[in-house]
DNA sequence: AATGAATGAGGTTTCATTCAT
DNA sequence: GATGAATGAAACCTCATTCAT
């Protein structure tokens, strides 16, 4: 399977007619439609009817549109992963005050995965069959350099300054954050059968976020 | 749907005849089938054709003795969970040295995710049902609030020693030692792609390890 | 297939032993549970497991005992034949009074369709099949010529008497009193549903049961 | 279940196309043939795969007009219904002369059952399984109070003609008429076993409207 | 660009029946 | 005499996909 860059689309011209905007519409619904039902039943369980159906279109557009139902997954997980890529990219860190920027990372992290459910469920159904989609996608190898984008500049700063240690790794401190947001997220409704909490609360998310900003910070802080 | 005790299989007796022998084995060969298709596949994409061919076994014995996909997979969610609790329980913590057991508690879970790529990918699927069949399971309710065991314990003995902080709670450590070593196993292959690192590499793992016990004991020990 | 004569059934001797007794007594258990489940669900919606069930016993029994599942069919066909058959036969009349008699062959006929439902169902099912078990059959053959036994002198006594017309023959009588009687009970949930009245109900039972003898009367008498 | 209206179909309108009217086709070759093999197997033992092969069609394409068997069976059942409605709604009666009318709606019935073997095996499906599906259809509620229809301006004239007695009701004379055709031609096959005549045969038939006529006129026509 | 009609492969499940003790 | 285990054929139904306007 080949994928072309997202953003070079053949329905999309800055001069489009009404015909091409009709039909970049309705590609754009069809997306919409199949992130949710992947996101809800997964790849193999999401149905290409009730994709058509929720996107007010029929099956035959997604064929059309994205030639089968893997291609189209594909364009999901692309999707998906720009639009987290974009939102990190977004974050206006103060790199002067490494704690606080830190402490915001997390916290938009953490607040991504709860509001995107459907990035983490896709996620979870990339790593069921072994990223087979993510490794063969040039769109997604191209984000994923740029992944610890944010926390390169804040980590250096705080070394600079004495506050971080200088053992600690932009990898680790990712990947640190990444578990302790993620898993709460992916995890939830099996962690509220046996954890007895309700995880959706939000007075449970906020008291959780508190918890691994406390164990992140402790965890780069130079020792006293 | 409702479930029997485990242990109360029908086909299960101490002085059982060949013919109750060979019944239980075929069972249990259609069991361990199901748990690898299940885990490879998820719950949508497991076929009931291969789980029977992989048994050794034909579709019409999966039916016979489990009545139908869902209460196979139903099945296969409660042995799992049962096998990590029974690994979790037999662990052997000398109180006495908290530190050192709560380093243990750390590599046994880690380690037990890393070996049973089937449980991760189990309880990925069922978080993708929202736990419908975890909640429905008068089974899996028995074992979940045993689940932070080895944690109280050693926390306290670690408290009144002094050496762990008073206000680390079990249910936090617990999340925090499951998160950092969760995330690692379920997220491998997409982690594999976006960090540019091979999580599969044991040198990697122990490296890893070795982190997360640091930022776990940092987050709990006393303040100097 | 053949069939073999009810009575003289390899199962049953009058001198037999427990074992025989025993035999005898599920061989019946598992006729009666067949009887109500083909009347229920017809012979292609009967099950095999829900008979043998019924019947607590299991599946191999009924092969054992009947062969397959339509020699178990035929063999409920034969014995709710000879039931209806002997009740007929145990019909007390009077042919003294050939009106009294028609008017209790009538009530008779009527009130067994009502009661043996089972009987009815069964008919129909073989109508579907085009009587292909009853032809097969040398048990209902030997049944069928007595069918309009009790008919024939109750007839003749009232012709003589001058009481019912010469022209109206047995066979006439006969078909006219079953479509009166039969026709309701078999036809009774659709008919609910079309003419709106509950045919269940045992007032309108008894209303009609009026109305068809006044008609069959009406038909046989002499002209004033 | 729900059902639709049978004229209002979203295959079927004024301007079709040639898609729309193959469409109406295929779906009419499909109901044809089910109401073919329903008749002559029962709804449990018709076969989708009988019936799709019998219209030319394949399996699918019953999933894709009806939804499922029993929803197919449902239309069969409706429609079935529906053309006997029209049959009956379309006599020309002429209510001058009630008897020879009584005589007409006599035979018709007659003639229409001998006919229409698939209304009279269809109707003994639905009274197995105890009207389940007419009393589910909002259609089939709507024909079921005109089912006495033809009856009641005849019945009034002769009423009025001081040739039929006043205590005869249109609900009575409706049911015996259905009794005294319904029955010969439902349960054909075993009276034929029973009785020892050939219930196919024309001039038996023809005998037994001349004696049905009979029997009705007798229990309609005042007393001499 | 859009869509209803059609399809074949394959999925889960059911069923009557036989095996082996 | 009785029964649990096993089986293969076939049933209903689903699904992604293509055809034909």
């Amino acid at each position: 399977m080949t994928t072309q860059p997202i953003s070079d689309d053949k329905t999309f011209t800055s001069t489009e007619g009404k015909r091409a905007q009709q039909a970049r519409k309705t590609k754009n619904k069809i997306l919409t439609a199949a992130t949710k039902v992947f996101a809800e039943d997964g790849f193999s369980g999401g149905r290409i009817e009730r994709i058509s159906r929720e996107a007010n279109s029929n099956d035959r557009m997604i064929y059309y549109y994205f030639g089968n139902k893997e291609a189209l997954f594909l364009n999901v997980l692309e999707t998906t992963y720009l639009e987290f890529y974009k939102a990190e990219k977004a974050l206006d860190l103060d790199t002067a005050s490494p704690i606080e920027s830190l402490k915001k990372v997390i916290a938009f992290t953490f607040r991504y995965y709860l509001d995107h459910p459907e990035f983490v469920a896709i996620l979870n159904d990339e790593n069921l069959h072994r990223a087979k989609h993510s490794s063969q996608s040039e769109n997604i190898k191209n984000i994923s350099g740029n992944i610890q984008g944010n926390l390169v500049p804040l980590l250096e700063m705080g070394q600079q300054n004495g506050v971080f240690r200088k053992e600690v790794t932009a990898k680790n401190l990712y990947l640190t954050i990444s578990s302790l947001t993620y898993f709460y997220c992916s995890n939830q409704y099996t962690l509220t059968v046996f954890v007895g909490k309700n995880f959706q609360d939000t007075a449970f998310q906020d008291e959780w976020l508190k918890h691994i900003s406390d164990v992140v910070i402790r965890s780069v802080i130079v020792d006293a």
